[in-house]
Formats: structure tokens, sequence, C-alpha cells
DNA sequence: CTGTTAGCGCGTTCAC
DNA sequence: GTGAACGCGCTAACAG
């Protein structure tokens, strides 16, 4: 078979071989309708022989300018994105539309800062879409100095790229009042502050040096309520954990608690934390929330099964909110998209 | 500002006012340390001036014969598999490898039959790694017909693919040995059997009519340990569920014990439906194991938290031996990477 | 309905 | 270390 020796099989020999321009092949696979049945049947005759497998990707993609993929940067953790529920769940919102659009989705490892960028700028995509990262992160910028669009979920704001999420701050406010009502010493169980990720209980840390939007805007509201209470914020305590993890929750909630003895309220970022802070306090000997009001936030499995107060928002319509904007423009505003959802671990 | 009314900017067009070539430029990017210190400045300073990101991504992969991504192909269920642990710990691997060796990862979106061999062949990607799917299912046949390496996870095997995954017929053996000790009445609850997935009760399924390899292979194994016990297989009762569902699998292992009331063992393809089968033996007031012995398969998070018996397999090590075959042609044989895990469920 | 012309943006030649 | 030509494989635009 010479077609074995052939490196690869071009259009254009399929053409000859069927006796037909390049043309009307091309035009087999694009567009079948503009070409005469008897063509369309020597040509895929002729492809078949050759073992043609249908039009260079790349080369079409040059040709139209456009890839036919959405890239996705999940932030810091490429691998650890598939372990948090959450991630993924936007993930699975991204992918419905894509399969919609007849899109891949093209997910970009994010390990090393200057590689990133590489990666970022290299993909053959036709536009991005950013889980949150850090204020001023390269692969942002990255994403954006492409020209395509992007869009970021959760933020940072930057020119030239649209943010979709929910308003943070008031959802923290909100729940905010739920969990601080009729406290005197409130505090909060926090994500990392910066991307040094470092662990640490720091009283009213001042926002502006927080690096993660998410976070900042959360302990923003949280400031809200307790301002809204009569409590200063430089008074509040923040337990902030390197990772979003039970156990290092629990550690971090002891620490707190040791630090505060009459804590009385405890807003905490995620339902993970939250099921931390709730095996301290059990540790401790203190009842939820009859000493200590806890609430969380995702309304995750573990927030159901043990009854923990929570911010519900639906991840899954973000990553398909956000896949439609960068696809076909479509902006939809998520501000006021999340419901504070009482259960037992608040009065 | 002449860039923001040009479409788009070209190399050609930046060494043009960097005063070098063409080349030169071309290199600035893919091999600076083969341009001079001053040049490379000349050609950084004015891709800034005019805006230009890089090359061209898919110009550079026509060029270059490469697309730098692995394509991966998820069966049946795009958006589903990010709900299922397994499927998410295996893009895990994927994804680790991916960012190790550069290469972004495309998940291609899997819907509709003759849509989706389209996508694959039109999708710029390097080679593919393909989810476990049914027997001649046409998005394994695409991905082969590329010519590029591709590698199924579970099957089913196809010349021109290879395929990794654990033995799955001996595993099914070892712990159907485990699970039927001493058993008289051996049950099984199932995956589906076919592409239909209908559920049903059925006595001895042919292994011959069940398409998807993987479950086929474990009917398999357990058909031996029934045959070594002394049960003919035709004798045995399968409860094949639509979906790997705790609920479904409920319903259907009521129904298995209201057709054999006797039933005293029964061997099941996940933790999940190990876990909606120990419901419904509770509901109809039999103790497990001493009155029905239970496996489940994974070594789950729920088979730990309810003392099921199980497989053990890594899913992450296995997806990232698929793209490493993939991208770099390292093989490493699986079949024996699994491990029995008893537990309370068995005796 | 089909063929011709002319590139898409880049990188591999091979010279200098 | 740099420059000039050519073509990767395909398709938009226009004839015919």
């Amino acid at each position: 078979m010479s077609n074995s020796t052939s490196r690869r099989v071009t259009l254009a020999q399929v053409a000859e071989r069927a006796g037909v321009s390049t043309m009307t092949a091309s035009y087999t696979y694009s567009r079948p309708e503009r070409v005469s049945a008897a063509s369309r049947e020597k040509v895929l005759a002729a492809a078949k022989a050759l073992g043609y497998a249908g039009p260079d990707p790349s080369a079409r993609s040059l040709r139209r300018g456009q890839a036919g993929a959405l890239g996705v940067v999940l932030g810091e953790h490429l691998t650890y994105a598939f372990d948090d529920p959450q991630a993924t769940a936007f993930l699975a919102g991204v992918a419905e539309v894509c399969a919609e659009q007849g899109q891949a989705m093209s997910i970009l490892p994010v390990v090393d800062a200057t590689a990133d960028v590489a990666r970022i700028s290299a993909a053959a995509v036709d536009g991005y879409v950013v889980w949150t990262t850090e204020d001023g992160a390269p692969v942002l910028q990255a994403a954006i100095t492409t020209g395509r669009p992007v869009v970021v979920h959760g933020g940072p704001a930057a020119e030239g790229a649209r943010v979709v999420g929910i308003d943070n701050r008031a959802a923290a406010r909100a729940i905010g009042r739920v969990v601080f009502a009729d406290a005197r010493v409130p505090a909060v169980l926090s994500f990392p502050l910066t991307g040094a990720r470092e662990a640490a209980v720091v009283a009213g840390p001042e926002p502006h040096d927080v690096t993660f939007p998410v976070t900042r805007e959360r302990l923003l509201g949280f400031g809200d309520a307790a301002r809204d209470l009569g409590v200063d914020w430089a008074d509040v305590l923040v337990g902030a954990c390197s990772t979003n993890d039970a156990r290092e929750a629990q550690t971090m909630a002891e620490e707190l608690v040791a630090r505060a003895r009459r804590v009385d309220a405890l807003a905490t970022m995620s339902d993970e934390l939250a099921s931390g802070a709730l095996r301290a306090l059990g540790a401790a000997g203190l009842q939820a929330p009859s000493q200590v009001a806890v609430t969380g936030w995702d309304d995750a499995e573990v927030s159901r099964a043990l009854g923990i107060t929570t911010v519900a928002q639906s991840m899954r319509e973000q990553g398909a909110a956000c896949a439609h904007q960068v696809l076909s423009g479509t902006t939809v505003d998520f501000s006021d998209q999340w419901q504070i959802i009482e259960r037992a671990s608040t009065h």
C-alpha cells in the first residue's frame, strides 16, 4: 500500500485520485450539499482508498481563523480542581455549553508562572474562561493579551475580561447577619488571604491586603455584618486556612477558640471549613448553635448532612454562563443569584 | 493607533517594525538563544508596541505538524462524567501528565453519534485517550481513524488502540470468592449490559450479549466465582441498573430479593450500588453480612464509611498512564494493579 | 455545480 | 547571526 509509506494524505491527493478539483473535495467535507452526489461518492471512495481521515484540523483552523475550542484556565490547582466539587460543577456547566456548540473544551495546565503564560498565549482556542485567581495573576493577563474574549469567574476584575459571579460581599453580609445575630464575639474562618497561602489567625485583616478577590469580598461582607452588629472589624479574629480542608479548619478553629474563649459565632467560607469547625467545637465541649453559631458556604452535601446554614449558588449555571459569554457574547448577571439556606447550625 | 484597526498582527509586521527579518522575529519566540540580545530586544519592543501576543497557535501547529494537545473522549456522558468520582480521578491523572508535558487537555463533547465522529476527526490534538465505551463505539473508531495514537481505558479492544486497565475478570473472580463464600444463592447487581441501558433482572445473562467490555469481564469473573462454588451461572440472578446510582440500586436489590427470597450473597459493580443494596436489605429486615454478604467496587469514600468490602484500583494512576502512553508511547501494564479490601459487609 | 487563484501565519530550508 | 524563498494543508472568493 502506498499510503503506508506516505507520511500523510492530503486533500489534494484525494482530489487527484477522485479526478476532481481540490475545492470539490474540500466542499465534500465542509459543505456536502454543494457537491453533486456523483462527485461526493468519488471523493469519499478515493479518501477511503487512501486512508484519508478528513481535513487537517490545524490547517482548517489557520484558514478559518478559529480554533473550535474554548480554553479553560483553572487557577492554581490543575489537578486538585478535579477534587473540588465546586470546581467540577463549574466545569460540568462549561462542558455542557461546549457540547451544545460543538466546541472542544481545552483545559490548560497551570503549574509554573512563566511556562503558564507561554502556554496560554500558545493555545489554539477561541477564548478563555478563567477560574478565580489572585489579583494581577499573570495567567489572566496572558489570556487577555491574546486578544480573544476572556471571562473570569469570581474575579479579579481586569480590563479586557468580564467577571461572572455572585455579589460575594452582599451574600457574606447577609449570612453574616444570620450567624452573627446576637453575637458578642464573632469570628471568621477564611480561605487564604494571599497567594502565599499561609495559615494564621489575625484580627481584622486589612481587606486591601487580601489578594484573592472572592475572599476579599466575603471578608468585606462579614465586616459589614459585624459593623451592623456594633462590633469593630479590628476586633474580629479571622483564621485563614491554607486550603479548603476540614482537618485544617478544625485545627484553625481550635486555635481561634483558644485565642478568644468567648467566641460565639463563626462565619466560614465553605461548608468544608464549617464541618471542621464543628468538629473543633465538639472537641472543646461547645454546643452549636446554642454556644457558638456556625455557617458555611456552597450548600454542599456535607452542609445538608450536618445541618449547616449556608449560601447556595449554582456553580454549574455559572460555568455555563461563562462559556456562553465567551462563545456567543451573551451576558448574564449573577450578582444576586445566591440564597441563604438556614439550618440547625444557627438560631 | 493603527493596531486597533488592523485585524491581527503578524510576525512579519513585528519583524518589519523591528527592522529585522521575519526569521529573526520567529526565533525570538521559538529559540531565543539563537538571536542576539540586541535583535531580541528590538523584536520584543516592536511586539509590545503593536500588541502582538506571540505566534499564532494554529499556524504554528500546522507548520510543526503537532497540536500540543491531548484529546480526551469521555464516552457517553460528557457532563455527568464530572459527577463521577472515578471519572474525575481519572481525569486528574490525565491532567497531571498533560501539565508535566506542557500539553493542553482537550475534552471532546460526546452527545450525538454522528456529530461526535465529525468532531473527533476535526479536533486539533496529537492523540486520544478514550474513557470506557461500548463495543464498536463509533467514537473509538473515529479516534483510531485519525491515525493518531489512541488509548482506551477499560476497553473495548480494537485494532489501532491500546487498552489500559485492570484485569476485571480476575478481580471479579477474586472478590466473588469472598462475597460468595459459603453462599447458596449468589446474585449480582450490575451496570447496564448494553447501550440501551435498560434496567432489568435476568438470570445468568449471556456474556456475549453484554456490550460494555468492563461489565462483561466482571460478569465473567463473577460467573467464574459462582462456578468455583458449584453454582450454575444460569441460576445466578443479575440485576442490571441503568446508571451507577444508589437509589436505583436499592429498587433493583429489592426486586432481586423479591425474586429470590433466599439470596445470601450480592456482588455489585460499584460501592454506590452496594450502598443502595445495603439500604434495600435493611428495609427488608436482612442483616449484612450474616444473612446476605455484600461487596462493592472502587474503594470509594462510601465503602469506607459503610464498611463495604471492595476492589481498590487507582484511577488516577491509570489516567496518568493513559496520557503517558499517548504522549510518549510508554507502556504500563495495569492488569494486576487491583486489590481486594475486606470490610464488615462480608464474613 | 465546479474549477482557478491566492493566500491564512509561520518555520524549515538554504544561502550569505 | 541573519535574510529570502517556499510550502505546511486548507478554503474564501470569485469566476465559469
